[in-house]
DNA sequence: TTGTATGCGTTATCAG
DNA sequence: CTGATAACGCATACAA
């Protein structure tokens, strides 16, 4: 069923039959009634290959994840996903699998499918010299990046001002009396960068010494962070180390290190990132800092929709986080 | 650059270059040779609506999904993605917000987007009648379920043999000697259905009576489940129900249960299911039935290739669940 | 307000 | 092995 027929069948011409499936305003009432309805009867839904290859545009936005599996890109994804489908464009998904390479092919991909713009979620903090290739070559299609920052010119970033609410939980905590604080971190994004850089500040600004045997790095890749974090602080207690809070760049690390604290029998404050469902599984309750997601999601589908309609956006907004206060750390 | 002009540089006709773009071996490879160096040079890609015009395929799959925000589907999706982008196929990604009237409209979507074939994740329980009325309607794109069933003719199923896991976890504490036994659910999908038919089974077996007040149903819409589940547990310990173990339909209700249990300074045991990263963030870790949900995606997208191309597929296959034993049960 | 004709960029058919 | 040309289904400029 094409155009053609339903034009036949109610008795105009395709043009007409186009104008009411675009609502072209210059259709009489009449005309208009007569082919919806027989649109209805053969249950007619126009080809978008044909009409992508008019429009250069099927409303159709690529979002770029290393890991829908992991819960903070999929709570990015799903939010995401939802303001869009509230604007009318629909989703393609890509998840690189956390290797820098693909990233590159995933983009032209994207592209050559035709999509009106490419979100980044989770995208790695060095200045990918491909993807500066990438805005260079032919192909420019709106690029935005959540919770990350690349200056690239042509490319949109929202994010969060992780790093200075790392190192004010650190001023915050030494006033309080800490230390000896740890720092615990996994990927190497731009966001765990910023939070990394975050903890030195407020380090150096507190006046103490970095502690390299208490800046714990764990691999993204072993089976288990959770896990491996605990058994690295179970070792540090059981070695006498001096520890008297700890700051995760995720829940889920923060988890794994209140784990082994409980375990040894001690407690002091533990604030971990990304305020995810993880915080509340464990016992006491973590304390986290919430870096507004949601809220990012929705200025990047705004700053997109700015973007397509030919306004300037804002290159870099940033919005600031929120701490979340449970169990493991409160606020006098 | 369109493929004219690719003709054009190359010395050669559209055709040819078609060809090539095809991998069609009726081309000598000097030919070959040239086009593919003019096409590189102009960092050229056919453009895929014209493409799909004639071929009515885009090598593209919908995943339709009530919430990629949850990690049960977000582990599925994550899962289906890398099976079919391993194939080569692009993934729509549909969220329908647990609405199961839009569900209906995002499969009309999915298939105007003329995908290849649809997958649905966390689909409702019951049978759709408007499903059955989209399977009879003139678009029939291949219908894969994961985790879920449908009776209907052209839909093919890959799901957990959930209920017969859940009867024979009941058994097994009852021959531990458990009486008591709670129940907690929470959304209204077939495999809910079938984990509390499960432990019905096995209540009945066991020649146990049913306790109306042991069977908990969770809102799925609360604003925390965790919140909820604990705080209803924490009152019945405090009303001095007897309860002396606890089967979940899922392990962040579990977990939520397992706090109240801790927390009233109890021990027995707690069975999760789904076999989330939640499951390892409380404490003490829960014991949580997997429904291996990355073998049944493999068989999904394998059972899809089957039906593209054209073997007949099996419509209806069953995996078996396992039991991942952590702290709040332990086997013999 | 309506219809005709043309073009969008490929693939497929057929003749060479 | 190659090339010309007709589809594919729709949008749109232009004419009426």
């Amino acid at each position: 069923m094409n155009i053609k027929e339903i034009a036949k069948l109610a008795g105009v011409s395709v043009a007409t039959v186009s104008r009411v499936i675009n609502n072209n305003p210059n259709v009489s009432s009449a005309s208009k009634e007569k082919v919806l309805s027989v649109m209805a009867e053969n249950n007619y839904t126009p080809n978008l290959f044909a009409r992508g290859l008019n429009t250069k545009s099927i409303n159709t936005v690529g979002i770029l994840c290393p890991d829908i599996g992991d819960v903070n890109h999929a709570r990015t994804v799903s939010s995401l996903e939802h303001s869009l489908r509230d604007r009318g464009y629909d989703v393609l998904l890509c998840c690189t699998g956390r290797q820098s390479k693909s990233t590159h092919e995933y983009l032209h991909l994207l592209s050559d499918k035709r999509v009106d713009a490419i979100f980044m979620v989770g995208c790695a903090g060095e200045e990918d010299p491909e993807l500066s290739e990438y805005q260079k070559s032919g192909k420019r299609v709106p690029l935005i990046i959540v919770n990350g920052y690349l200056d690239l010119p042509g490319v949109y970033c929202v994010l969060c001002d992780e790093r200075t609410a790392m190192c004010d939980m650190v001023k915050e905590l030494f006033e309080r009396g800490c230390r000896n604080m740890a720092f615990i971190e996994d990927s190497d994004t731009y966001s765990a960068y910023q939070k990394r850089q975050g903890f030195l500040d407020g380090i150096k600004l507190c006046g103490l010494a970095p502690n390299p045997k208490l800046h714990i790095r764990i691999d993204p890749f072993v089976q288990s962070e959770l896990f491996c974090t605990k058994s690295i602080f179970s070792q540090l207690f059981e070695a006498g180390e001096r520890i008297d809070a700890i700051l995760a760049a995720d829940d889920i690390l923060a988890v794994g290190a209140l784990q082994a604290m409980v375990q040894a029998g001690r407690s002091f404050p533990i604030i971990g990132f990304n305020n995810s469902e993880h915080a509340v599984c464990c016992t006491p309750a973590l304390t986290s800092m919430d870096n507004r997601i949601d809220v990012q999601c929705n200025i990047a589908v705004e700053t997109m929709l700015d973007i397509l309609q030919g306004k300037d956006a804002i290159d870099k907004l940033v919005v600031s986080a929120k701490l979340e206060e449970r169990e493991t750390y409160r606020r006098e």
